[in-house]
DNA sequence: TTGAAAGCGCTAACAT
DNA sequence: ATGTTAGCGCTTTCAA
């Protein structure tokens, strides 16, 4: 039997190991799982113990070694979130609401990128490696193969912004079809006579839903449906529909973009290319309330999706399947609110003042 | 002695154990040490094995198990990344760079929020134990004293968009002083007369730096000194310092914001609450060519700071601190350029036109 | 309450 | 090239 030989320090030497539960346990006078236990909430130590060792632990520096807690707990209170084009404003909010939300929960966000029209399973594939605890999926495509392996693996997958049947992922929304009826329900009462639709990605479940919600409305209205374009939730992409959209004869006066993204290219290029009075020549909705939204040059009518809402409900729906991973995928729906600006023309009634901010009913809601 | 007992699996029962190496190792016949092998680069394994192993992999669906190896090799491949008011769109653009980058350099991003204000060393603290490589703080406030655990712990930092003296941190930043001496420079040419500069934060590096640069400019030119206010990096606050800088009598007719973010508050109150033109009435320039800063609305004259050429700085240092941590630490100016654009009057020369952009060049350039 | 001992799943000597 | 062995730093039985 060798004595126990001190382990050699990697190459260049300089770097000086931080200390362990050992070296805590020795300085402290007790065993290492006495360490572990002080540093571990629940756990049975006597005050003085726990006393000793963290007054030990702090003229050390010690810092419990999370990675080795992770490997024999097999929890990593990580979670990996993608994200993708955080260009369009909504995101990065989103991402920052997360991040503090899941962070008072007791977990860390790790961030995987992927460009929107990609398919992101390669680098979701990468962060199963890590063991993360849960995924969420903010912006990026995903193939239910990606969910039955996270399913297989007993990692709860969570959409945020999107939906999906035929999967086992959990998902948290809008209310986008609610949210796009009362857009049209509002367009119609402010006397609007030429619709148009913006589409942002056809196969997102946003595009679809608030497509559907729209023109269900129009249609039952009695009213001619919309002229499309396309603009892929892309700035650019939006602009150039907003040019094919308005730019023709009998140009529509409303128009109803599926995200705020492009509403807000709409509004740049019928002002700032088309000259066009926005509010009162032509009438533009967004939907999200992403950041400049507000701001007085846009002043975006729009449907308010409750960022804070939302995320609270992804941490809850995380938190609840970790508990108990099996049954099926919780499915949450929240609902927003319209915010009445000035890109589109108001409606004689209905408008209601609500903390400071108008929005609107419709004034013989029915069913 | 017991017979080895298989462990409980965790409460719940359902959760099958992902496959380890050794479960891979029995159904291809070989040790468990040739799987690590075969899933490692470098290593010295036979084709024939490595096929053998890659086959029994596949079918068990094993994965590294990454939070294993991280133990052993002390290296998490995690890079911590510290953010705070994402709201500004410099920073989600920052940041999705940072990901993609670390991403290609085979790292992850952790992420870190806090708020803009407040310390954010508790979070941090926190970070240190999930073992991360290095830590990048790109919005954050930090403390000498952190810089000096993470020395410590041979933990690299690298700041981004800030630098600061007395600390062992590295960092990349844009050159703020150049950038804004170009500005004052852009504006004397243009003919302006009074002046006026809004402060992001205090102590911000950025804020100094550019504040120093376009004061020195103007000192040296012998223009009077800019009227000041403080926006603190904040969209509210930069509007409501829009209403005292122009508000009054004799209105600057040129306003430099220490930021694009500030400089977008105060395009929105010139133009939407105080009815001028800007560009002609009153000349706004930024710093940083945040997203909505090219929009048709805003058209806003801006120092550029070249994001993906600064992330990649960032990887480079912090690979570079990874392989050999000893040593000073490293600093990177990138140098930006001016985006010529709409929201301040043209200096009749100088002029010149770059890759379809506008940008100039001080006439006589002197030392 | 406390300590001893057994591993979590992997990498890295060391032998063969 | 491959297998054997010894841990990485921690949590968690199990006895005392």
């Amino acid at each position: 039997m060798s004595t126990r030989q001190k382990p050699i320090p990697p190459a260049g030497g300089e770097e000086r190991r931080s200390p362990t539960s050992h070296d805590v346990a020795r300085l402290a006078g007790v065993s290492q799982s006495a360490v572990s236990r002080s540093f571990t909430d629940g756990a049975s130590v006597s005050a003085e113990t726990r006393r000793k060792v963290i007054e030990a632990a702090q003229t050390l520096g010690y810092r419990p070694n999370l990675v080795a807690r992770s490997l024999i707990t097999r929890r990593s209170r990580i979670i990996g979130v993608a994200v993708a084009y955080l260009e369009n404003q909504f995101y990065p909010r989103m991402l920052e609401a997360l991040s503090i939300a899941f962070g008072q929960a007791g977990y860390r966000v790790l961030l995987f990128s992927a460009s929107q029209n990609e398919n992101s399973d390669p680098v979701l594939e990468e962060v199963l490696r890590y063991r993360v605890d849960a995924v969420v999926l903010l912006s990026a495509m995903h193939s239910s193969r990606f969910d039955e392996e996270c399913q297989q693996a007993g990692i709860p997958v969570v959409l945020l912004n999107r939906t999906t049947r035929s999967s086992s992922a959990s998902s948290v929304a809008g209310d986008n079809v609610e949210g796009a009826r009362t857009i049209a329900a509002f367009l119609a009462a402010g006397g609007h006579e030429r619709y148009a639709f913006m589409a942002g990605l056809e196969n997102a479940s946003t595009t679809q839903e608030r497509e559907a919600g729209f023109n269900s409305f129009l249609a039952k209205a009695g009213l001619p449906s919309p002229r499309r374009a396309v603009g892929h939730y892309d700035f650019d992409a939006a602009a150039e529909a907003t040019r094919q959209l308005l730019g023709g004869t009998e140009r529509p006066d409303a128009l109803f973009c599926a995200n705020d993204h492009m509403a807000l290219a709409a509004i740049n290029v019928a002002r700032g290319e088309l000259g066009l009075d926005v509010g009162r020549e032509i009438s533009i909705i967004g939907f999200d309330d992403a950041g400049p939204a507000p701001w007085p040059l846009f002043s975006l009518t729009t449907y308010v999706q409750p960022i804070d809402a939302m995320v609270d409900e992804v941490v809850a729906i995380t938190l609840e399947k970790l508990a108990k991973p099996a049954g099926p995928p919780l499915r949450k729906i929240v609902p927003g609110a319209l915010a009445v600006r000035r890109s589109a023309r108001l409606p004689s009634s209905g408008l209601i003042e609500r903390d400071g901010h108008l929005t609107w009913r419709p004034p013989h809601e029915s069913g």
